[in-house]
Parts: structure tokens; C-alpha cells; sequence
DNA sequence: TGTACATCAGTGAACGCGCGTTCACTGATGTAC
DNA sequence: TGTACATCAGTGAACGCGCGTTCACTGATGTAC
């Protein structure tokens, strides 16, 4: 058993991240595989002894950023904020300026859209599933445990996804930010969490 | 002067409308130059007598979009219907099931934000200009032409581009159908379209 | 009205390049003795 | 402890294909006479 027995995974995971970078930067067709074997470190011909396929590559790919979005974006906070002030902090993340530029480590939900649109059922589960985890932790901030808590929460989705996306398809930097506060705005709101300023507005 | 003043311009409008569609179909980079002179029934030689390069076409092919895009979208419903009234329709069809399954004939607000994110100026500033006209529009339908007026219409255009995009990226026919259906209820909310329903689901 | 001509929209073969994929080979490594 | 060996992760040249682009040519058309 030459080489130690983690050394292939190892690569394998390398691979993965350097796809996942070059995947949420230029999209599916745009990369070739010389060149996220070369960002990992590889050459060319490696490849298919650790992916039959470079649809395979991309399928894994998706699923996989679940594990390090998860690090990148919602880096826990205290732990003794309330709802309120964590849906709060989480909006404000997903939207700002840091996320808008990161395209690399951002959220693939907002990077990859309308090429998983086109992609095979395997990608587009991975990114349904992505997009149910977000929505389902939206959903467990909303007060109103009712029966429209998961309406609201798909909506606000809707506004973090939708409106990161538009800003980054557009080339007038103002209009993208305008989006940007609007979707802030009205997410707070729909999920009920704006009320506390909206108090002090009144005060 | 043989053939008529007007064919090389009729032709080149063929071209553009089989690339609209391609585009929207299929992206910018698994559409080949072949592929769309056939749809337009001529051959390959003969597109660079109309277009400098394909990145030119597909400039234009977006910017062109508008004029496509009104008649197939607000096809003019009754001019004596209220402001309320209008929006909502304009909503429930941008949402609706023809706008999901029609992809080629479709915004391409939402057939190609993630590709367009990635193209040149030209063509992200047609997109802009696009989207603020989808805003403009809902902005004329709000009430309180206040101060926040164009905040809101922002935010409702976020909810149709994001809610369909989430629609089509994802494979759950239920999870889509649950997202349009959210952000339609939160758009016609933050627009303040849903006051009559809500009044007759008090009464 | 009919014919020869000039124009140019469109044709299709060809070129060069990059990419996905294959494959014979290399050389680093853990193991058996 | 030291050496020969078997394994297999990774290499890089090569193949075939499709695509963007070019270019010499064709043939349909309006015009001049």
C-alpha cells in the first residue's frame, strides 16, 4: 500500500475546492480542467482518476458547498443575541459589500442561477437543497410560528438571492446597492424583525 | 443596388431574434454561431457580414430583448382598469406557469442573470437598463408616490427576478411553486396591492 | 420589353485553436524480507 | 537497520472534435441600355 491511505481523498478534496472557487467564478463551460487541476496544484491527466467526468465534477461540486458556505457566511455569533438581532445580522451579511465582491467564496445560489437552470436534476437537487437550507433557517427566526412563517421565509430568500443576483448582473454600482438596501429592507420587514427600529423611528 | 434596400436588415433581424432565443435557451457559451444562422435558416459563412463577433451579437441580442419582451409580457389588458388591478396582473404573469416554461421567449432578467454577471459592460448595461424599466413600471403603480416609492419597486422587482430564477434552478416542481407563490403575496404587500383582498377576507 | 452587367448577400470549405478525454509511462512511497 | 520490490497517484503527449473566424466563390437581384 504505497502512499498513505488518506493521500488520494485528500487530493480529491483539493480538487473539489479549486472547482468550487472556478465553478462560482466563470460557470460551468468557461473552465477547463487544466486549469482547476492547475489551481489545485495538478496536472491535466490526474483528473479522471478521481472524477469520471467533468459534469460529474461540477454535480459534486454544488453539493459540496454546503460545507464551507456555512463557515464563510453565517460565522456564529454571540450566542445570547436574539432572533431578532441574528436574522438581522445574517440579512445584513448576505447582502453587504464583502458577498457582493467574493464571488469566489460567496453563496452559489447568487454565482451559478441560470447555469444550474441548465444543468442536470443531480445539480439542480444540490442547489434546491442549498436554497431549502437557507429558507428553513430564515424560518426559524420568524416569530410567528404560524401557518405563513414558511411564506415569508421563502420570500425573504427570494429578496437575498434575487436581489445579490441583480446586483451583480448590472454595471451601475449605485443601482446595485439601492437593490441591495431595498431587499434588506423589505426582508427585515416581511420576516418581522424591523420592528424594533421602526419603534425608535417613532420615537 | 440589387436586392432590396431593406433585406440585409430583415435578415439580420432573423439572426438576432434566433439568437435572443438560443441565448435565453442556453447561455452564452453552449449557443454555437451555426446553431443560430440555422435557426435563421442561412449558413455559418455568411454571420460575420452582420455581426463583427459573437460577443457583438450577444450585446445587442439582450439589448434588443426589450422591445420583444413588452408585447409578450404586458400585453395591454383593459386601459379602465385600476392601478391595483394592473399590477396584479402584471405580477401574477411574470410569476405565472407560462413565464416559468416559456424560457426562450421569457425575460432574460431571468433566463441569464449569472451569465451576464460575468459578460462585458455593454452587455450587463443592457441588462441594467432592462431591469430598471421593470422597476420603473412597478414604481408608476405605487400609491404613496413618496419617498419610498422607488425603494419598494426595487424590492418587488428583486421578488419576480429572484422568485422565478429560484423557480427554475431548482428540480422540486413544489418548492418552486411555493416560492413564486410567496413572492407574489409579498410583492403585492410591499407594493401595497393586497389592501382590497385583505379588506374582503376581513369582511 | 428584353438582355448584359455590376453588385453584394449568402455559401461552404478550410484553418487554427482549445478542450475533454485517453493512455503508456514515471517515480514516490509503504512493505516484505 | 537496510535493500528490493510492488503499487498506484500523478504526468504529459496525443487524439478527435467542435467552435469561432476567414475567404474565395456563387448566384439572385435591380439597373442601364
Amino acid at each position: 500500500m504505497p502512499y498513505t491511505p488518506g493521500h488520494k481523498a485528500r487530493t480529491r478534496r483539493r480538487i473539489l475546492a479549486s472547482a468550487r472557487r472556478l465553478f462560482n467564478r466563470c460557470g460551468f463551460a468557461d473552465v477547463s480542467i487544466d486549469t482547476i487541476m492547475a489551481a489545485a496544484g495538478l496536472t491535466r491527466g490526474g483528473f479522471y482518476a478521481h472524477f469520471p467526468t467533468k459534469s460529474a465534477l461540477y454535480a459534486e461540486a454544488i453539493g459540496h458547498l454546503l460545507e464551507e458556505q456555512r463557515g464563510a457566511d453565517a460565522d456564529p455569533p454571540d450566542c445570547c443575541r436574539d432572533s431578532r438581532e441574528l436574522a438581522r445580522t445574517i440579512i445584513a451579511s448576505y447582502l453587504g459589500d464583502g458577498h457582493l465582491n467574493d464571488i469566489e467564496r460567496g453563496c452559489p445560489l447568487v454565482a451559478l442561477p441560470s447555469d444550474v437552470a441548465r444543468a442536470d436534476a443531480r445539480v439542480k437537487r444540490a442547489y434546491g437543497d442549498l436554497f431549502v437550507k437557507m429558507v428553513t433557517l430564515f424560518q426559524s427566526h420568524i416569530d410567528d410560528s404560524g401557518h405563513d412563517a414558511r411564506e415569508r421565509a421563502l420570500a425573504i430568500g427570494a429578496l437575498c438571492v434575487g436581489g445579490m443576483v441583480l446586483a451583480r448582473a448590472v454595471d451601475d454600482r449605485e443601482l446595485g446597492d439601492a437593490v441591495r438596501e431595498a431587499c434588506r429592507t423589505v426582508a427585515l420587514e416581511t420576516g418581522g424583525w424591523d420592528r424594533q427600529s421602526a419603534a425608535s423611528a417613532a420615537a
